[in-house]
DNA sequence: ATCATTATTGGCAGTCACTGACAATAAAGT
DNA sequence: ACTTTATTGTCAGTGACTGCCAATAATGAT
């Protein structure tokens, strides 16, 4: 693996990791505040670029496509998730591990934009553009999701079952990401909504990693049906 | 329900829903076609309206974008799935009903698509522009599976659960699906590779529908294991 | 400090996906 | 033939995105 003595360096040194993930988070923070308060058509990549301090050929070199700027936003709080997917302990279920310690990473990371990632969420309802992006970053995310339980079952990345099964806990996570999104959007994060999208979170994964609880299918609904917020 | 006596109409008509999606699927085809030929980057608008033999307006009118040219073909794929779900007996379970009349309807439309749907999904793999089509598609699929799923257990459309039931199935058949796709992709379709395919789907169907079938997730493995191509 | 070297950024021009507005045409009824 | 309505084509325009090169920044060597 050793890649022999390299060369002493000349030039100007590649600019680290670090400061790129910096870099592409500041923008999607403009771009983000710029599509929730003027729609995403009405946002041109030259008005991205100003508000973020760039010129709009670096902004084109960061992102390949204006709607992608929401990419570091939102993976920073799918992240969150992943975290507590790693720290999960191989004696203990996955249900309880949710219920103990998944506080979403929608609150942690940086502080203030957990709105800002939540109006994302709810804006990919309606922009087609937006839900393309995002529905390309779960799926990125999908992928770490594979390693995880590959390293946990011991596995190997590629087996289909493990596939599958980050596949439909990636599917899961995103309905009930969704849905914790349209709730709250009138009024704030509460800790009671916060409190109920862990446990919808936790019985849905329940359900796809262990199958319902009792009994057959039917006996799924009741289970969940005391979290379920009921719409009319 | 009653729209009161219709006023007798008076100049064209509109064309029908059927002339619509005629339209959209031979234009979807030539699309795919020169897609397969030179990639979709190398491939315009005007080039797609010619080979479709309409003007290039008519083209954007009715796709949104380049790449949704794709969307006919693949959603005739998906169609069969969904058939087959809505033929679902309530009485027997979902992979025993699979296994018995699954034959993906990859090979039964209108004939000749088959090779030219697993060309596509094979493209979405290094093409982002298609796979967010791809994506996309897949979620309005999903909404149709959440119908099926709640008219069979006669909870509401909306119901977390059943949203979640619905989620999961989908993202465990794009996964099938896409393997599939690679698998065959240098020899044709045998039909020994469409048996592993319906057994591979309906295997992970019953793992995310029902959990492993023996024992915790460690048994999982194992039950698949005797339908996974084991890849090096 | 100055120079050589390499990495990044900015400016500029060009291409092409896509849209709005309007003219032209097709398919009906009278 | 004339009116009415739905569709299609034409044309010009906007804006996302790319390739190319000059400008600048950051480092080591002299």
């Amino acid at each position: 693996m050793e890649s022999g003595p390299i060369a002493p360096r000349r030039g100007r040194p590649p600019v680290s990791d670090r400061q790129r993930q910096r870099q592409r988070l500041d923008i999607s923070r403009h771009a983000v505040r710029l599509f929730a308060e003027q729609g995403v058509a009405a946002t041109s990549g030259a008005q991205i670029a100003r508000a973020a301090g760039v010129s709009e050929r670096t902004l084109w070199r960061c992102f390949s496509t204006k709607e992608s700027c929401v990419e570091p936003l939102l993976t920073e709080s799918i992240g969150a998730f992943r975290a507590v997917l790693y720290a999960w302990p191989p004696e203990v279920g996955l249900t309880e591990h949710l219920r103990a310690s998944y506080r979403p990473a929608l609150a942690s990371p940086s502080g203030g934009d957990t709105e800002a990632v939540l109006a994302v969420i709810r804006m990919t309802q309606d922009e087609p553009g937006l839900r393309a992006a995002y529905l390309m970053l779960r799926e990125r995310a999908e992928e770490t999701f594979t390693e995880v339980l590959a390293e946990r079952t011991g596995r190997p990345v590629d087996a289909l079952d493990v596939r599958v099964q980050a596949a439909a806990m990636s599917a899961v996570l995103k309905v009930a990401t969704d849905d914790f999104a349209q709730a709250v959007a009138g009024q704030g994060i509460t800790p009671e909504a916060l409190r109920r999208h862990r446990e919808q979170l936790a019985d849905a994964l329940g359900v796809v990693t262990r199958g319902p609880q009792e009994g057959g299918w039917d006996a799924c609904g009741d289970s969940v049906a005391g979290h379920v917020a009921e719409a009319p």
